[in-house]
DNA sequence: CAAACCAATCAACTAGCGTTGATGAATCAG
DNA sequence: CTGATTCATCAACGCTAGTTGATTGGTTTG
């Protein structure tokens, strides 16, 4: 199955990669390598103050590399695999072609 | 073969996605892609400002991203692979223990 | 040698991103 | 209904990263 679901452009690359690039998105990121979490457990686990938390929960949603639910007054995170998956396909394409030597410049 | 090199700390994962995130970097990136440049064809296929791009390729190569020779008065980059796979492995581990659900919160 | 060329570096400026603290919206308990 | 809880949103601020134009260093050519 998954036949490296036909790779990302790169815009949709470079959205991911900005994403995941900050410190603290990669934290949570990793806090939810586990599974599933919900806000609050996040902002304790992490020690944050609870608008950044939630800035950086926006901003991974928005690059769809993180989806949520609500259940009652919480709301759960999750990480998409599906999003890294694709982002690994693309970086699988770039290193592919890349052994060429020059074409000498002079 | 190639048993994934043992997975980045998330710290040089961190580095690399944050060398990638720019619109322009992932140009030269991409332009890299192909095989290796010198700098003057570069500029001009990217239709850069000299010093811009050499910013860049500075940002690049510090990450470990590129590398780079010297021959003459020319200066070819070229991509490194090993970076890009490397950060594919840190994206392979990271997708492969989130799919469990939340312990619910109340 | 001097002149031309390639690329890296520097200082000054700009803008976008993340932070902070307060406020708002939605849900639940009493 | 009232008050408490959970999370999102907002405006103001500060900082860092990228841009720009000029200069420097190093190499080749005449």
């Amino acid at each position: 199955m998954s036949v490296a679901t036909t790779s990302l452009q790169s815009d949709q690359a470079r959205a991911l990669l900005k994403a995941l690039a900050d410190p603290l998105r990669l934290r949570v990121i990793e806090a939810l390598g586990g599974g599933e979490r919900c806000v609050c457990d996040l902002t304790a686990d992490l020690d944050l103050a609870q608008s950044k938390l939630s800035f950086h929960l926006k901003v991974l949603k928005q690059a769809r590399l993180l989806a949520d639910r609500q259940e009652g007054r919480w709301i759960y995170y999750r990480l998409r695999p599906e999003a890294l998956d694709e982002l690994r396909g693309w970086l699988a394409a770039l290193s592919a072609d890349c052994r060429n030597s020059a074409s000498p410049c002079p």
